[in-house]
RNA sequence: GCGGGCGUGGCGAAACUGGCAGACGCACCAGACUUAGGAUCUGGAGCCGCAAGGCGUGUAGGUUCGAGUCCUAUCGCCCGCACCA
């Protein structure tokens, strides 16, 4: 009986199918253990080999803790709102819900291939009314709550009415607006309006004007983390600064505690840094400057700074363009150039302001008054000055910031010396370690020991205080798009007015038209059965769906809750999360952020969504080129060549194209077409190599199958091959994995040829999961020769099951054994690759014994399970005599349903050994020593040897080191 | 510039807490069975050397009886952030 994989494979997938294997009850009298994949965006483009890497890594996880007796979570959906189907809509009049539809579709068909344990019952997309409803509802409940700095937590808002009502807004400081006061009765006497938008300022889903970026291209606003390097993330749009009314997330509220559930959570290093960088915490002090000729009572210039004990070295100060005391200082003979400069700022990009790093800047004709020294300091403004950063102004100290330092010798300002050696004039010097001179109170201190001191001093004169900053704004949460859930709002005067719960989910209607509204607004503008109900136009953004995702497969069908309260305190957090770094500032922390807010106001019961997250490396491409001749004028002329003197391409094989430019390449050229073309061949000093993309998929690791070459593209079609040893090899590069550049291999393809047990493993066998890996085919044979081998071990191809039920022999239980301690061992511990090594190592050990005892071989089957799931349920059943799945009450099942075997540790012991004895590591004599014996007893023994007293000479060695049952050493 | 990670055969990689470096697999070589082999099976192999032997984990030091593993310096590669005051 031969490995028939793709019958095997197709009957189990049928019949798990039909047994509900991989259905998930809420059993709390289970352990459970909860196994999640990043949900994928459903893609027009299709799987590659690269796809399904974290999903193979997570199937594998769920199945051995499924063994080890968990009631094991591992659900699948579909983050399917999103910019990318309405582009596609736009581009190809298909709506985003048909395209979705099919690219699910096709989406899941692959997914099924590969024989994955989801439990599909739980699946969900984030587009179904069914779920959106509840998202809405999650919007509800931030748009009714604020964030109270005294309980440090998320309450509802009524509550700030409460205190509004008692005390005004004493001791709960405006988030949105630093500067807002009010008492009691100022409050009570604020008509409904005033009262609404003062409570806005406070919701942790806000609207208010705010500098935004917008992407013309895709008529919308983007987030923070959609935009990099000044352009739009998805299409690579230009995008530029706009006020605009907006929807938020008060995020930065929950800035401190984003950062210390850091240290509860088993993330990467690297991920861990990436969400410190994005929140970026920063100590400092706020100080206000006094300015120049302004009445007392006046607004003060008010500048961040993290070093303050550098204020006696402050030479000017710089103000954001966009900041709104700048009128105020302009004179009247600076007002001219000044207008000129701010014009200029603002026609610049974002993306040229990045690119280019110019030093401009424009004084303003003002001066702020030094708050110790009293001396008058010219205010400049510059565009390297954020207003969205601190106060969005700074003081400038150019003698340690090395901005501030080319800022001052760009424009020729003086330059005061406050740590003298330590500057050099050349450059800035940024420590903290130097003396400070210069500075009045401060001289003599080590500036890091100065910092504390000059805000007291700040402190005491009442112009400045102790202040935590943070680089993290909120979160951009409208779009003025179609495809995304609507807002459950309602705008009557001025006022947002939300949706009773009732009324949701309040359904996306049908469009036809893509387009914006007619004042920029997203799609929903133009309908007028929308408009007509006075509902917010915007939809939310994609992150919104994805944020709470993971909680919704807890409780899929509960129509009265978005997941009951039983189901979130059994399945609690996720105990295994697994996608890319790629989310590492987006998903990751907003969905942080939703998940605090949902344990705040008690809607759950932890605090963090993901106990431990692994990030799984990208599957890169490995491109092969083919060289092709041209000749130079030609290729000059046309951007790339063609013919070379007669209509047949000609390619030339890789060590010789590697040779260009020597006498040995022309020689082999001439020689090569010679051949080709008789005597018609051209000046060689003509000739140029164009290296192509060639599809791998016809190439046999570099090896080019010509025939299929010729086949691929018709203007191949007679192509010819200047050869080396016969062969025609191909270039090769690493690159991203991508259709464009013929590198992509499809799952598919591969589990058509060797299974998808074949493919699992040796998508694990290729190296660490958390591993960036080019992807390479050929080694695929190893890992199906390794599963035929392992077949041989159950079947003869003539003679059929081979299995006896003989009694192994100690030297069988010790290789099964220590094959089981090793896949445990690696599999427990996410080393998927070297799990595949030890299964193949235990295979090859069983048929070098000629064990075909069923004993052993009932075990081979469980341990295999998580990594061949297909093979392993066959061969199980045949084991046990059956090959029907029953249900899991019925025997016997599942061989996920078979408990994972216990190792005994006997068989694993040996008896006694002779080991060498080293004296300092240099060997001098051999004892025979039991496996077993003790650290103590080892002692007693290796001491009291003839030969090793010889050695000691009386001395006491300092200590006996039994390495690992391989050597003893004796240090001296 | 700042931060994080990584350097081991021709290649992908093992070596978990310092203890026989290179397991396992690919590619390669030899043999067997074959009309045939780009099928299958068996065996070989880090490098230099006929051999005995020597050299080997980017490079240079250090700690240790013992270092791929720990420490210091240095070179190289990858990733993230980047006018954040």
């Amino acid at each position: 009986m031969e490995y028939n994989f793709g019958d095997i494979e197709k009957k189990w997938q049928q019949r798990w199918t039909a047994a509900g294997t991989y259905k998930v009850s809420n059993d709390p009298s289970r352990p459970k253990y909860y196994v999640l994949d990043m949900f994928p965006y459903p893609s027009g483009a299709g799987l590659h080999v690269g796809h399904p890497l974290g999903y193979i890594a997570s199937d594998i996880f769920a199945r051995f803790k499924r063994l080890k007796g968990f009631n094991v979570l591992h659900p699948m959906g579909y983050d399917a709102f999103g910019l990318p189907a309405e582009q596609y809509a736009i581009d190809h009049g298909i709506h985003p819900a048909v395209s979705t539809d099919a690219n699910i579709a096709n989406f899941r068909r692959q997914l099924d291939n590969i024989g994955f344990c989801f439990d599909w019952d739980r699946s969900f997309r984030t587009s179904d009314p069914d779920y959106y409803k509840w998202t809405q509802w999650i919007f509800l409940q931030l748009f009714d709550s604020w964030y109270d700095k005294k309980k440090d937590k998320a309450v509802p808002i009524t509550e700030l009415v409460g205190h509004f009502g008692k005390e005004g807004n004493q001791g709960h400081p405006c988030p949105g607006d630093a500067g807002l006061r009010f008492t009691a009765g100022e409050w009570a006497g604020y008509d409904r309006r005033r009262k609404e938008e003062i409570l806005m300022e406070y919701r942790l889903a806000y609207c208010g004007y705010g500098e935004v970026n917008w992407c013309e291209a895709l008529g919308t606003v983007l987030a923070n983390d959609e935009v990099v390097n000044g352009v739009s993330e998805r299409g690579g749009y230009p995008v530029v600064k706009k006020k605009l009314r907006q929807w938020y997330l008060r995020i930065t509220d929950y800035a401190e505690r984003l950062l210390e559930g850091l240290a509860k959570v088993d993330y990467s290093d690297a991920m861990k840094e990436m969400q410190t960088n994005w929140i970026g915490k920063s100590f400092g002090a706020e100080v206000d400057f006094a300015i120049a000729g302004q009445p007392d009572g006046a607004p003060a210039l008010r500048v961040y700074t993290t070093r303050p004990d550098t204020i006696f070295g402050v030479d000017f100060m710089v103000i954001a363009p966009e900041h709104p005391l700048l009128p105020a200082l302009l004179s009247a003979e600076r007002r001219p150039e000044v207008e000129a400069y701010l014009a200029y700022v603002g026609s610049r990009s974002e993306r040229e302001r990045m690119a280019e790093k110019k030093i401009t800047g424009c004084f303003t004709g003002g001066y702020a008054v030094h708050p110790f020294t009293g001396l008058h300091i010219p205010i400049w403004t510059s565009e390297y000055v954020l207003a969205g950063y601190g106060t969005g102004a700074i003081m400038a100290v150019p003698c340690g910031d090395e901005r501030d330092f080319k800022f001052a010798r760009h424009f020729e300002l003086p330059i005061t010396n406050i740590i003298g050696d330590a500057f050099n004039g050349e450059e800035a010097n940024p420590t903290k370690e130097a003396v400070l001179q210069n500075s009045d109170f401060l001289d003599g201190l080590v500036m890091k020991d100065a910092i504390l001191i000059a805000i007291h001093h700040l402190e005491e004169k009442g112009i400045g205080a102790r202040k935590v900053n943070y680089r993290m704004r909120d979160a951009a949460f409208s779009r003025q798009r179609y495809w995304g859930e609507p807002f459950p709002i309602v705008w009557r005067h001025g006022i947002a007015e939300p949706l009773a719960p009732a009324d949701l989910p309040l359904e996306l209607p049908h469009i036809e038209k893509y387009g914006p509204g007619p004042e920029g607004e997203g799609p929903l503008a133009n309908i007028p059965a929308w408009t007509s109900r006075h509902l917010e136009t915007n939809t939310m953004p994609g992150y919104a769906g994805s944020s709470w995702y993971f909680l919704r497969y807890m409780d899929p069908h509960n129509d009265k809750e978005f997941c009951s309260r039983a189901a979130s305190d059994y399945w609690g957090q996720v105990d295994l999360y697994i996608g890319g770094t790629e989310h590492a500032v987006g998903h990751l922390l907003y969905s942080r952020m939703w998940n605090k807010f949902l344990f705040d106001r008690g809607w759950i019961g932890h605090d963090e969504p993901y106990k431990r997250l692994v990030n799984q490396g990208m599957i890169q491409g490995s491109s092969r080129f083919v060289y092709r001749l041209e000749s130079k004028a030609k290729s000059a002329e046309m951007g790339t060549g063609r013919e070379l003197g007669s209509d047949i391409p000609i390619f030339v094989s890789a060590g010789i194209a590697a040779l260009q430019g020597t006498p040995e390449f022309h020689q082999l050229i001439g020689l090569g077409l010679q051949n080709l073309l008789g005597s018609a061949s051209p000046a060689l000093d003509a000739v140029v190599l164009s290296p192509l993309h060639v599809d791998v998929n016809i190439v046999d690791g570099v090896e080019l199958d010509m025939e299929a070459f010729r086949q691929w593209r018709a203007e191949y079609a007679n192509a010819q091959f200047i050869l080396e040893d016969g062969k025609y090899l191909c270039g090769t590069e690493v690159e991203k994995m991508s259709k464009r550049l013929y590198n992509t291999v499809n799952p598919n393809d591969l589990v058509q040829k060797y299974g998808a047990d074949t493919f699992r493993m040796y998508e694990m066998f290729l190296g660490p999961v958390e591993q960036s890996k080019p992807w390479d085919t050929k080694g695929i044979e190893g890992v199906h020769r390794f599963l035929r081998k392992l077949w041989r071990l159950f079947f003869d191809e003539t003679k059929g099951a081979v299995w006896t039920n003989e009694e192994p022999g100690a030297a069988e239980w010790k290789c099964i054994y220590r094959t089981i301690r090793k896949v445990e061992e690696a599999t427990e511990r996410f080393s998927f690759n070297t799990g595949v090594s030890a299964l193949m190592i235990g295979v090859n050990e069983l048929t070098e014994l000629k064990c075909h005892k069923r004993a052993i071989l009932e075990k081979l089957v469980v341990i295999l399970a998580p990594y061949a799931p297909h093979v392993s349920e066959e061969l199980f059943h045949q084991l046990k005599g059956s090959t029907e799945l029953l249900t899991r009450e019925g025997s016997p099942g599942s061989v996920l349903d078979a408990p994972y075997p216990v190792v005994e540790e006997k068989y694993l012991l040996e008896s006694a050994k002779t080991y060498p004895i080293a004296i300092n590591g240099k060997t001098r004599t051999e004892l025979n020593i039991a496996l077993d014996a003790t650290q103590q007893q080892v002692e007693e023994i290796v001491l009291a040897d003839d030969i090793v007293k010889k050695w000691l000479d009386g001395n006491h060695p300092k200590k006996v080191i039994y390495v690992k049952n391989k050597m003893i050493n004796v240090v001296v």
